[in-house]
DNA sequence: CTGTTAGCGCTTTCAC
DNA sequence: GTGAAAGCGCTAACAG
């Protein structure tokens, strides 16, 4: 009975603001000044102050900063957008198409990181930021007056990527590729290889904790599941490179030592970071897939009486602020997240057609 | 030489940029499919193709489910985003002003959380988000194809606020205010209040780390500066809070015991951290304005071997993650930032009218 | 250097 | 239930 009418009255509210909204734009629509408003109260036409904003090379110097002065006076601010985005077929609005929800993404601090750099350029040139989940059902819904896109890992809703193979404006991708759009990634293999061979020795047992590596949505052993491979490339290279590394010191590392997690949130990382510390035989190195994934075992560690690193390495990767700040401080891998967003803002801004590597650096920290 | 030659070239590649974007551009233009293209192959008018997408009570059921499935065929994605916006007068984008740069704010955990949560009502109302930044020259620039505004924090350029006021779209202003504005705020003073009393003692030697106290770009204590008192009035509100505590517990905190940091950032925040804890008398006692600040003298005190908190109590705000997950963990102000996000979108997206007051929680950890 | 004018692609009355 | 036509506000080609 509550229920229903708790429904009922939100139906209610909903039709009110509706309604209200309705009015609201109404109010707007009347009030903004237009280009011809303003034509007839200063007597020219509409093409000279279109032209006195847009194009000053088409009138004289003094009618120009006259005209643009009277604007200022009567309160016009200038061309409407809206009609100059239709008009003229460009927005200078960038779409930044995000592998997940915004909400889960913008909270990640290696996203932030790369945001932090691709909006950096983007201001330079004066383009405008639209964040685009990467669960949307399309990507039509804003194709149509962005001026491009930046696509930040692949989309967990797989038909974006087709969807944007198949539309026209320019694409940057991220830490994926799309055939013959151009891409900025780092050489995870190499980077992991190299991390998981200074820190492994002859003897030891070592567990990783991988990220997507399977399609499942819970934390757990991957021991011979098929892997997931289109999704989450990345997370193989990665692995790869830390099984090839530990054959170079006679260690072999089966399924049943490395763990899957679903999104990379202290959430999940806690639980595999649990599981493997309680696991027997107990990991004399742990091989984390993220930053935030090593600081999860770490802490865990910490709150064990385990202690880093006589008894137990960590390996992470990204270098988040947070590894380096932390005591004992990680041994990471510190990819140039800034650097990689400036790359995609840049390779879509100037229409480069070719993908770039960006380079990483091993951090050695305390915690090897 | 060698640096003309660099210029040079840059020119060069501009204008070949730019004939290039140009041509893109014109690709697009010819390929994108119209209603009017597709009313011809259809053999119908374009008013009905509109109604089939967007006034399903316009037409047969039979007849529109024929129109889509025929529009699917031949690659018709939909109307005109770009048109619609200006021919309905709203785009469902929603400008985010930020305080400072995007790329400064969106590393910044609180202002991360806060996002969060607006950004997943809006998703739920099918809103799109463009990122806008406080430092920009004025609002012009999107407010005509925006819906509203929601501004989180006093953007530092403060013609903005004037600007935000003057103009018609609706505006929800977040940890600060404008007249007539509803806005979303914490009650800072009483938080503050709070946990200083919590952990203040008697014969306490007390330090405060605060933000943009006054206008200084570096970091100082602020004796008897004149406080700046428009921009950041929540950081004064936090100062009065903590002074009333001390008082109550007979202690005064002067202003060479009041730092002061120009930008929440780990860099500003360590300079601080390393004069307050390296000043005679060595305070028992910090009092951070943010948990960025309170981890950099965790850190600090750590490196120095200062023991935390037989030694030295520390004190945050915010309740970022890290604030929780570090060792020994802090004691807190967990501020409901995903709340102030949502809160925020829903004021927007209901067209409410007047302001909210967010909880908040005080989180006592090992570092008191 | 300035004004006239044809659309950009769409939605929405208003006749039929 | 359907189509013709006006116009959202602007820009750019063109004529003067």
């Amino acid at each position: 009975m509550g229920e229903k009418y708790k429904r009922l009255s939100y139906y209610y509210l909903c039709i009110i603001f509706k309604l209200y909204n309705h009015q609201r734009l109404e109010l707007m629509k009347k009030t903004r000044l237009t280009l011809k408003d303003v034509a007839n109260q200063l007597g020219v036409s509409t093409a000279t102050i279109s032209n006195a904003f847009n194009r000053p090379d088409q009138l004289s110097k003094k009618k120009r900063i006259e005209i643009l002065e009277q604007c200022k006076r009567i309160g016009f601010e200038g061309p409407n957008k809206a009609a100059q985005i239709l008009r003229k077929g460009h927005s200078n609005i960038i779409g930044i198409v995000l592998s997940d929800n915004i909400d889960y993404i913008i909270s990640d601090p290696v996203a932030s990181t790369f945001m932090k750099g691709a909006t950096e350029v983007l201001r330079e040139h004066k383009k405008h930021t639209l964040l685009y989940s990467g669960d949307s059902e399309n990507i039509g819904d804003i194709a149509d007056f962005v001026d491009g896109f930046i696509c930040y890992g692949a989309p967990i809703n797989q038909a974006l990527v087709s969807e944007l193979a198949n539309q026209l404006k320019p694409v940057v991708t991220v830490d994926f590729d799309i055939e013959n759009i151009p891409s900025i990634n780092v050489d995870n293999e190499t980077a992991c290889f190299e991390i998981a061979k200074s820190t492994l020795k002859e003897s030891d047992q070592v567990a990783i904790l991988g990220l997507r590596l399977i399609d499942s949505k819970s934390t757990c052993r991957i021991y011979d599941s098929p892997l997931l491979d289109f999704e989450h490339s990345i997370s193989h290279r990665r692995l790869d490179g830390y099984i090839a590394a530990a054959k170079t010191v006679g260690i072999s590392i089966e399924g049943d030592r490395i763990w899957t997690i679903a999104k990379n949130t202290s959430k999940y990382a806690s639980q595999a970071a649990n599981e493997a510390l309680t696991s027997i035989p107990r990991p004399d190195v742990i091989l984390c897939m993220s930053d935030l994934i090593a600081l999860e075992v770490l802490k865990l560690a910490k709150d064990k009486g385990i202690k880093v690193p006589e008894e137990l390495r960590i390996t992470g990767f990204d270098g988040i602020d947070e590894a380096l700040r932390t005591r004992p401080s990680l041994t990471t891998i510190c990819q140039a997240n800034a650097e990689k967003g400036k790359a995609a803002a840049e390779t879509l801004l100037l229409g480069l057609t070719t993908s770039r590597l960006v380079s990483y650096e091993m951090k050695i920290g305390e915690s090897t």
